[in-house]
DNA sequence: AGGTGTCAAGCGTCC
DNA sequence: GGACGCTTGACACCT
């Protein structure tokens, strides 16, 4: 079990999500931003390593305006080296990989320049693990997409389009259950007419959910995940206490945690905490797991 | 220096 | 079929 946070490291000073606006472009502009935030992911990654913290998501702002028409800046050869190192850094440390394209990828999306510019946006988180030469344990994941009025439908084109996409991207994609449109159940029906390998997020699956359990879906969700995929992925958040709804909490709530995996401690898993202080979650989460015996999952660490 | 409207990109809901 | 909320961090312009 790998415990993690995603994309931005608060006690470190630097951000590895630096962009500009549009009107702002240039050459330039794009290669210095870039160059910053390799070194920021650079730092990130140090520091995590300093703390155990072996999961991270890398942010999708990583190179700005990367599937853009505006951008003809060869970045993949510009930073190929520096793609490779920092690659290096993380197998040699044994840290696990994860991102997540934003809302405005739709792989089943009914506008055809949608889709075009999702695997585009694809292609490119595919690009930078690659560059980092991560083997397929290094994931992207995807929320399934609109509804269009006909979920059924909606499932079958995802289904269709996933099992056409390149083999660079295919092997990389894993979905995610929302809190609105497609459940962990949906999820899991869709994995078995697909084989992808289901992300479970916990916090979604609270707000929205057929009636199934926790662990029933546990049960079924690991089983999607292939030795060459890694260990299941789990998404935790929680509530913000103020009652609005899909907010994420500033803080984790140690006790809650400690119930979740004394409650699922059957099954291994890599967690990513999405909670807004960050690392700091990450910090309490693995004291919480590394004090109790029984939460150390089969490779005897947390 | 601090405050705030806006930002490449979409869906779903409400009217 | 148009406006708005969603969720989020950072830019860039404003005072």
């Amino acid at each position: 079990m790998k415990i993690g946070y995603p994309c931005l490291n608060r006690t470190l000073s630097c951000s590895s999500a630096r962009t500009f606006r549009l009107r702002s472009y240039s050459e330039e502009r794009l290669v210095s931003t870039v160059k910053n935030n390799l070194e920021c992911l650079t730092n990130i990654l140090k520091y995590n390593k300093d703390h155990t913290i072996l999961f991270f998501r890398i942010t999708s702002d990583l190179v700005p305006f990367a599937s853009h028409p505006v951008n003809k800046v060869p970045w993949q050869r510009h930073f190929r080296d520096t793609f490779a190192r920092i690659g290096r850094y993380i197998k040699k440390h044994d840290m696990r990989i994860s991102m997540h394209p934003d809302q405005f990828t739709l792989l089943n999306s009914v506008d055809r320049s949608v889709l075009r510019r999702s695997l585009k946006e694809l292609k490119y988180h595919a690009e930078i693990l690659d560059l980092m030469q991560l083997d397929t344990t290094a994931k992207i994941q995807l929320h399934v997409g609109g509804v269009y009025g006909d979920k059924t439908a909606s499932m079958k084109r995802f289904a269709l389009r996933y099992l056409r996409l390149e083999p660079t991207i295919r092997r990389r994609l894993v979905i995610e259950n929302d809190h609105r449109n497609y459940s962990i159940a949906d999820c899991i029906s869709l994995s078995r007419t697909t084989g992808i390998p289901v992300v479970f997020d916990v916090f979604h699956h609270r707000v929205y959910n057929n009636g199934e359990g926790i662990n029933p879906s546990l049960n079924h969700v690991c089983k999607t995940w292939h030795k060459r995929d890694g260990l299941l992925m789990v998404d935790y958040s929680l509530q913000k206490r103020s009652g609005i709804t899909g907010q994420h909490a500033e803080s984790i709530n140690i006790n809650n945690f400690r119930k979740f995996l004394q409650s699922t401690k059957s099954y291994d898993f890599d967690i990513m905490l999405e909670i807004k202080n960050k690392e700091q979650s990450a910090l309490q989460a693995i004291r919480c797991a590394r004090t109790d015996q029984r939460f150390v999952r089969g490779n005897g660490h947390v």
